[in-house]
DNA sequence: TGACAGGGGGTGT
DNA sequence: ACACCCCCTGTC
């Protein structure tokens, strides 16, 4: 990593406890804020920091056990609880899921107690997933933290944060290269061009009903299927998108049997199988294979 | 410790 | 099917 991060101590608002029930043990929170979900936190060793919507807060896990948190604003507590769905239940989502017949669903879940689908800012989280494409966690986060610490200085508040669509729109093209978007400058260039040129557009796709928002959001140059399905169900709250990219074809084919099927009938398959909350499954899915492979 | 392939959580043509 | 970019990672 040749760029240094936000270092938070604490100080601020000092250590606040962090309601989060189930209280997610070390590897479920690193599955939560650092699984495939947000590319804005970092660790340094027991201490996750994260970024989003202008906010910075630290994470931590006191003697006992539990959650806490710390901020340089006080008013970053409610904003954390909702990037974090802390109104939402776990539990209650997952025992939805239809892990009483799907045995591998089941282990999965017992696993990863309290895993949740983040809240996090939709236009951010648009941002993230157009880095997205044949790249891995820690490259697009190296994105990511060059664009916040380049282009994202604000006159106050936050000096790290991520710019802005209107912000991402007056920067050249060349500059996103620099930046180490590689051919997804053009995409994240055009998409902010045309943010620019219909205000209210994100805003407006966000509230939509899925369908239609999934239908406005690949005519974005650079937002495929794929990508659609990640932003509504990380930045919208939508567990019904499935997004299938090449993990979730090799995982669907080994766990499920459906070796050779296409990424259009395993998207298919999932939403028939998992149900309305397709995308928390698949959420357990990577965790559980995401575990697997640092077994090996 | 440094060079060198190989491949990467997709989209557009 | 293949190009698009170029950084990470593993390997020698």
């Amino acid at each position: 990593m040749g760029e240094t991060h936000a270092v938070i101590t604490p100080g601020w608002t000092g250590w606040q406890p962090l309601a989060l029930s189930p209280t997610p043990n070390a590897a479920v929170l690193a599955e939560i804020i650092d699984g495939g979900q947000a590319f804005r936190w970092e660790r340094q060793g027991d201490l996750w920091t994260g970024q989003w919507d202008g906010h910075i807060a630290s994470l931590r896990r006191g003697e006992r056990g539990q959650l806490e948190w710390g901020a340089p604003s006080a008013a970053t507590g409610p904003a954390l609880l909702r990037y974090l769905d802390g109104n939402g239940d776990p539990q209650a989502l997952a025992d939805s899921l239809p892990w009483r017949s799907d045995a591998h669903l089941a282990r999965c879940l017992a696993a990863f107690p309290g895993l949740r689908i983040l809240r996090q800012p939709f236009g951010e989280t648009l941002l993230g997933f157009l880095c997205s494409a044949t790249k891995q966690i820690v490259q697009i986060k190296q994105m990511m933290a060059l664009l916040a610490r380049r282009h994202g200085a604000g006159v106050t508040g936050n000096r790290n944060r991520l710019p802005t669509w209107d912000e991402i729109a007056a920067i050249p093209e060349a500059e996103l290269r620099g930046c180490l978007l590689g051919f997804r400058a053009r995409y994240i260039h055009q998409t902010a061009q045309h943010l620019a040129a219909h205000p209210g557009w994100l805003e407006e796709t966000e509230i939509l009903p899925y369908a239609e928002a999934k239908a406005r959001l690949v005519t974005l140059p650079g937002v495929g299927e794929k990508v659609a399905d990640c932003v509504l169900l990380f930045g919208a709250g939508r567990l019904e998108a499935f997004p299938v990219d090449v993990w979730i074809l090799k995982t669907m084919a080994a766990r499920y049997g459906l070796d050779g099927w296409k990424p259009a009938q395993v998207a298919q398959f999932g939403r028939a199988h998992f149900g309305p909350l397709a995308g928390l499954a698949q959420q357990y899915l990577f965790a559980w294979e995401r575990a697997e492979a640092r077994r090996d």
